[in-house]
DNA sequence: CGCTATTTTGACCACGTTCAACCGCTGTGG
DNA sequence: CCACAGCGGTTGAACGTGGTCAAAATAGCG
C-alpha cells in the first residue's frame, strides 16, 4: 500500500473535514482520532445499523450516500434524511442510552468510518470544542426536524414534493445542459416515503411537474429544470 | 425576605433538580450557577421569546407551563411542545448562532429562570458532565421530533389526538374520582394546533370520544376516563 | 424470450378541511 | 335589568385532496 492511499483515509483528508466537528483538533488529537477509527465498506442496500439495535458507537460517512429511516409497527417507512459524505450517523443515539431510534441503509456502495462508544466519548471529553460542535449540530438537526413537523402539518403533498426535489437539487444536483441532474437514485416508493405519501401520488406529481416543464425524466435520472417555478409551489396556495 | 424564601429560588431546591442537567454540580459550581441566574415572572399569554428574535441566553421553567410553537408564513401555528417545570427553553438555539426557531408563550403565570449566553456557556465549559447531559437531552428531543414526523405521516387525526390526550394525561393528569383530570387548559384551537388539524375536527373528536365514554368534559376540564381504550386508538386501523 | 419487479394509469371513496350558520356564555352599556 | 356585541365552541353540509385497490404497461434480468 502506498503512503498516499494511507493518507487518503485520514479524517483530515476527508473532503468535508473543514466543515465537520473535528476541524479544530490538534495534530496529537488527530492521531488519537485515527487510532480509534476503523473504516468499513458497505454495499448498496446494506444496513449500517438497524432501528432497535444496541448502539456500539458512531459512524461518519467518507463516501457514498445513506438513507435514514424509521419503520412503523405495520412496516411502513418514513425516510428522515439522506446522509452524505461528512455526515455523522448514530450520534443522536450515542447519549440517550437507548437502542438506535432509526435504521441507516447505504444507497450507494459506501465507505463509512466508525468509532466505538468509549473511543468517541474519550475524544469528546478531552476536546470541549468538539463537544460544542456536536451540540451545535444536534441543535440544528432538532430545529430542522421541528420545521418538518410544521411543514407536514400545513403543506400539501405537492408542496412537500416540490420542496423535497429542491432539497435534492441543492444536495445532489449537478449542473448539466438539460438542467440540474439529481445525482441520486430513489425509487418512487422511496420518494413517497420521504415526503410521507404514496407511490401513486408521487407518480402523478412527477408527471404533472414534467408536463409543466419544471422537471425532466431520463432513464433513472430526474432533472430539475425550473427550480424557481418549483419554489413557487412551496409557497401557500398549492 | 426570610432566608427560607431565598432558598426556595435556588436550583437545588427546584422540584425537578435531580432530573435536570445541573444535578451533578459541586457546591462551588452551584453557587456560580446561582450567580449567573435571574428569575423572571411571566403572566399567562405573555411571550418568553419570539421566533426570529436574537438569542440572549437560556431559560429554565421554575413554575408554570409554556407552549412552544412555530408559525407559518400565513399565520398558522403548530404547537411543538408543552414545557413544564424543569424544562429548558431556547437551548436548541443557543448553539446554532441563529435567531430563535420558535416562540415560547406562558400558558400559566410562570416563574422562569434565565442565564445569559456567556454565563451559561462558561458553566458548560467548566463542567463536562453538564454538557454531556445537555447533549443527551438534545438527542432525546431530536428522536422525539423525528418520531413525530413518522406519526404525522402515517396516523389519522383521530390517532394523533388520542395519543396527544394520553401525553397530556401522563404529563398533567391528576387522579380524581371521575378519572384523570388534565391540569392544563388548551382552547380547541390550541388542541388543533398541537395535532396539526382544525378546530372543527377536534370538536368532533372530543364529542366522539365523549360519547364512547373515553373522556369526560366538565367546565373547562378534560377528564381521561379510559386511557387504555384511547391507547387502542393509537394502534393501526383507526 | 419469459418472468418478475417497478412504474403508470384509472376509478372510486373516505377522511378531514372549509365555509357557514348557530348556540351559549360573559361582559358592557343604555 | 335587559339588549346586544363578542367570543369560543358546536353542528351541518359540501367539497377536494389524496389514499386505496385493481389492472395495465414498462423495464429489468436471467
Amino acid at each position: 500500500m502506498s503512503p498516499c492511499s494511507q493518507k487518503k483515509s485520514e479524517c483530515r483528508h476527508c473532503p468535508s473535514f473543514s466543515a465537520g466537528i473535528f476541524s479544530e483538533l490538534s495534530e496529537d488529537e488527530l492521531v488519537l482520532l485515527e487510532g480509534h477509527k476503523s473504516i468499513h465498506e458497505f454495499k448498496r442496500k446494506q444496513i449500517v445499523f438497524l432501528e432497535g439495535d444496541d448502539v456500539q458507537g458512531i459512524f461518519c460517512i467518507q463516501s457514498g450516500k445513506v438513507k435514514i429511516y424509521k419503520t412503523t409497527g405495520d412496516g411502513k417507512q418514513q425516510i428522515l434524511n439522506i446522509a452524505q459524505p461528512g455526515s455523522l450517523l448514530g450520534h443522536s443515539s450515542l447519549f440517550t442510552q437507548c437502542p438506535h431510534a432509526f435504521t441507516a441503509e447505504a444507497l450507494d456502495d459506501s465507505q463509512i468510518c466508525f468509532w466505538n462508544q468509549e473511543g468517541f466519548l474519550s475524544i469528546l471529553q478531552r476536546n470541549p470544542p468538539v463537544a460544542l460542535k456536536l451540540m451545535t449540530q444536534l441543535s440544528a438537526e432538532l430545529n430542522r426536524a421541528e420545521e418538518k413537523v410544521l411543514e407536514n402539518a400545513y403543506q400539501s403533498v405537492r408542496q412537500r414534493f416540490a420542496k423535497f426535489l429542491l432539497m435534492l437539487k441543492d444536495k445532489f444536483g449537478v449542473s448539466e445542459s438539460q438542467g440540474y441532474r439529481l445525482d441520486i437514485y430513489l425509487s418512487r416508493q422511496e420518494l413517497a416515503q420521504a415526503i410521507g405519501s404514496t407511490e401513486e401520488t408521487v407518480v402523478r406529481l412527477i408527471s404533472e411537474f414534467h408536463k409543466d416543464g419544471f422537471i425532466n425524466i431520463d432513464k433513472k435520472n430526474i432533472f430539475v429544470i425550473e427550480p424557481d417555478k418549483l419554489l413557487t409551489y412551496t409557497k401557500t396556495g398549492y
